[in-house]
DNA sequence: CCATTTCCTTGATCAAGATCAAGCCGGATG
DNA sequence: CATCCGGCTTGATCTTGATCAAGGAAATGG
């Protein structure tokens, strides 16, 4: 299920698209960039990219593998590069709550922390280009667009975290469901034209009641409650179809 | 009930203690830094310093005020020296839902955006330091050890939001009153000695239902069986006795 | 291919917390 | 001083979502 990765390269956010990295000065390591929105590269100096490549090593993950564990120490950050990795902690007695979900091309790892305060794990199966903790800090050190980028990330993870809250608590279950849905629709889909959107749910149930502070049974309810109202067509569980965002959004409370 | 602020300063998180900032080279202007911790002074040349002390306003606000809207345009950058300031969202039909508390020596402010993502207003009376946000940036832009102090911020307040998505998510109401007292607890008393905490609450009963996504039903009732299970003591409301932490920290889930 | 297991759905019942309602308390106001 | 008002508490009842239970569907493995 898991492609195998062709190069080494590292993509974070950066405001470059592929044809931009294409035409751009960068070496061949990086130009088979498969992220889909844009990447770091262009962050980096030729040299500087060199450098990392020598370092950085390809990743895939199958489903359910951890990447980091919570209070273990961070040896290194994973460029998601495909699919979705999940955050979560966990209480003693064992419930779980998902605290943020990451796609391409974001960073996974608590940055400058020697202690993961999480867990990430691969919620689908999952490509990652892994970077020594030690070597993306020391670029960071010299190099300001990419310290931007990733103060930019972090300051969007804390907006997103901010707007889930809300979501966790204030919003009903149906309103809960309802919002996952459109949060990986856009997520998945970014640059679909018109109102629908068509993809698969790169998570179980189980994750989505962790996400949204509820249990299997209740989601599995409130998306045949979304079905039978004609908002939302299931297949094979987990392929979903929304024929119209608007009236999924008009759901989100 | 507002104390009126005596001179132009500014502080942000910064590992220097009141008595360190005397002892340095920092001017006049700086030294009557009121925030118990740590003040950010010892991160700027007194160049910086003076320049900035022109530019800063010292503000007092009262309760309920509020010091940005969501949505709303950023102008400045708030350091808060005393009080507690609530950061929040409000849905179209009026659900609240707090999404942070920051307290001495925080910086509030959305970093970098123009328009704020949430509202934050003063959750008790409270005193601030107002700098104009081009001024803060441009300093962000040429002073690393600044630049640092508000990174780590950021990505405390991240895992701060993340922690607290466990307590909406996945604590029962008797669970999520108990951290918030811990949580208060911690903030306000951060240095006593033994295992016991005596503060008062910087915030209503609306606004603890509105942090922990329940009603202020249920937040009193907990109260009320935290005290007759001998975890608390409360007086006029407010004034809360916590004799072992530990006991209270055994309830926190 | 069938057996097993895991994941998901659906139904019945239960309980935590919301809602509705009444009253208390302390401070402010005339 | 009496009244008013906002913030808080307490009680009664209701609703939402959890829990318990059973069975179906799809993936996994022999």
């Amino acid at each position: 299920m898991v492609h195998a990765l062709t190069s080494a390269y590292i993509c974070i956010a950066m405001d470059m698209t592929r044809r931009d990295i294409h035409n751009s000065e960068i070496p061949a390591l990086c130009r088979s960039c498969e992220v889909r929105h844009k990447g770091m590269c262009g962050a980096l100096t030729p040299d500087e990219l060199t450098q990392l490549s020598r370092h950085t090593r390809q990743v895939a993950q199958a489903v359910g593998e951890e990447l980091v564990g919570e209070s273990t120490d961070v040896a290194a950050y994973d460029n998601v590069m495909r699919g979705v990795v999940k955050l979560s902690k966990t209480l003693e007695d064992g419930r779980q709550q998902i605290v943020g979900l990451q796609f391409a091309p974001d960073l996974v790892g608590r940055l400058y922390a020697t202690e993961s305060p999480i867990t990430a794990e691969a919620a689908s199966d999952v490509e990652l280009c892994r970077v020594p903790k030690a070597m993306l800090e020391r670029l960071l050190e010299q190099n300001p667009a990419l310290r931007k980028r990733l103060m930019d990330q972090s300051l969007r993870e804390l907006d997103e975290a901010r707007d889930w809250m809300v979501t966790l608590g204030r919003k009903t279950a149906s309103e809960k469901v309802a919002s996952l849905l459109l949060l990986i629709a856009t997520h998945l889909e970014p640059d679909a034209r018109d109102d629908r959107r068509v993809f698969d749910l790169p998570m179980s149930r189980l994750d989505i009641a962790d996400y949204l502070g509820l249990t299997i049974e209740t989601v599995s309810r409130q998306l045949s409650k979304l079905k039978s109202a004609g908002i939302i067509t299931i297949t094979a569980n987990r392929h979903i179809d929304v024929p119209s965002l608007a009236r999924l959004r008009a759901r989100c409370g």
